[in-house]
DNA sequence: TATGAATGAGGATTCATTCAT
DNA sequence: AATGAATGAATCCTCATTCAT
């Protein structure tokens, strides 16, 4: 059975059986038995290929987040005005992907272990700061310096915000009424900053 | 010698034991020998108490949230006006309590876990639920139902998020700059809808 | 079941099995699993009354010393002339109960063991020097100091020979023989110095 | 392509491995894996070479005994005198080499190994053998028959404990003082036996 | 010849729970 | 009311071994 240049193959088969486990049976009860047997693999293989359980659970996050990014960064590259990258910002962290159940409750369920395990902790900052400069940036194209700062952070909490509610309130708003409410707390406060002037 | 009122604090006893232990080492390796070991007790103790883990547990969120509730039915009540409604809300939601790290860490971690587990589940419904009808209501005292429930979901939204982010985050935005977020959004989407009329 | 003060009889009863097995099967297969069935107890009790593995081996290896201490203890006070105190030293380490291999396999099991295991490196060091001293102490009434340590390091290395020998060979030479040879080597020693003087 | 002689290379290669780390990490925690990574192979070569983990040991411990042997041998045929036979077995079995510590762990590992594993037990059986043959033979020129065997009993335990000792305890006594000792002891008994005749 | 993939059993340990006292 | 003894299942992980390439 031991092909050749079966690692990635692997490596995206339990990263896969990992995040369905978690998704069903929740981060406690996601045990290295139960991700290896919906893989289909052996639990032994897990060391083969993440050292132990927690190199799973790290590349599996990593695997989230780079997802993301990519779906980010190319929704920057076709945005042409500071107000379209801001709005391209929103739509990839409020796309109906990013409601999807399955990987929404994983989100969140890393992101209440990353409190607690540094190397979960590390890409969270990394989440966290990137949607900030990603925003504030396409902001400044708008608005005084310290002023986009501070609606950067107000339109990365209401993105997370609007999302944690969803996640966990069974779909109460959906990705369409997220990214609507978005669209007006930034009109409201464009247009006030507007009249100021 | 059974004292009187024993039960009372030994229920208190653990369920500090559990957020503390919670907030130290995590929702998952937060044992019950070692959540006992902290209240001081035996770990059979739990069992009289609380029936099971699950019990225990439940009664820790229950008691968070019944903090939560009676801060905010103790601004509602002081509230004189629609707007000091809605202040209010976000006065308990979003207090310098809230954001200390060892309740924060701690609500966080019921929250991934709700998802889960339906007893969790069912006081995290009610927490959701009760944030957006107190909004609702009082904002109805200043824009028409439908835009009032707009407004509500944006404020739960943003007030969850900022907390979430913070929580995460370690301390930015703290809980002084979240309400001065809020106020903002507020006050800049009441202006509009006056505006408009 | 639970009976108050079980500990010592629980003790007495998981380091016996660790002996038994330690006997039967080698230090290498004794696994946590097969000592607590020899002992009819569960594999979590470990835990219970001695932390872990490492601890019941640890407290194996102390009664086995401490069995010998006593004995050698007894002795050397029974003992009149400096002679007798060697004797005495030799006795209790050259007994027939240390020959039985029940106990004789065990002890070189740990001797083994202990050159990588500090908590066991710390009694094994403790006993090499307490024969030592314990032989040394004795001589110095029958040698000048400089010979009596010289001596002390001979009879102590051809006790330890010579168990060593019988353990690992199957019997040859038994106890008997083996106080017979020390006897013998005892007496060359000490006529020859005599004759110098 | 594959080189000629390859084999004994190899196997030279993994044995040296097996030496060190047993040397470094002890027997019980001597996994194949460890070994395999210490020589630079694979662990499916190891089944190759020696069929299993045990047909390594055994080759292991067999190529220390070899090693032993020959220079046993050597020593033996330079002696032209029984006494200078029996110096030879004591200065090959107490020689500097055999209190390097890399080899004198190893030593003792497989010896409480051998009483639990037959292959080993066979070889360790012969070198017992052998060294009192060896000494029982020389010994036989200078004293009756069944004196010799004796002498030749009291000789290999004082070799042996001596080097137990040393090797538990950190150096003391090193070599020469071990050869100084069995001189001395050789010394006493022969004059002994000699003024009785 | 040699590798790396893969297995599955077995290791120590921890856990929630139960129960006699 | 409260404890400490005890269990047995489940945890993660490591291991020796096998096999296709």
């Amino acid at each position: 059975m031991p092909k050749l240049g079966m690692e990635a193959v692997r490596r995206r088969q339990l990263i896969e059986a990992t995040i369905d486990t978690i998704h069903e049976v929740g981060f406690a009860a996601s045990s290295l038995q139960a991700i290896a047997r919906r893989a289909g693999v052996s639990p032994g293989l897990v060391a083969h290929y993440f050292d132990d359980k927690n190199g799973l659970l790290e590349a599996t996050l990593r695997a989230l987040f780079d997802d993301l990014t990519r779906d980010t960064v190319a929704r920057l590259r076709a945005a042409r005005t500071p107000r379209a990258r801001v709005d391209a910002v929103i739509e990839a962290n409020l796309s109906p992907r990013q409601f999807d159940p399955r990987l929404a409750k994983v989100w969140l369920a890393f992101w209440a272990q990353a409190m607690h395990v540094p190397s979960l902790a590390r890409i969270q900052r990394i989440y966290q700061r990137r949607m900030l400069d990603n925003l504030s940036h396409a902001l400044r194209g708008l608005l005084p310096a310290h002023r986009a700062r501070e609606l950067a952070h107000g339109v990365s909490g209401l993105i997370d915000g609007l999302w944690l509610r969803a996640t966990l309130g069974g779909g109460q708003p959906d990705s369409a009424a997220a990214r609507r409410l978005l669209r007006d707390y930034l009109d409201a406060h464009l247009e006030r900053e507007t009249a100021d002037a």
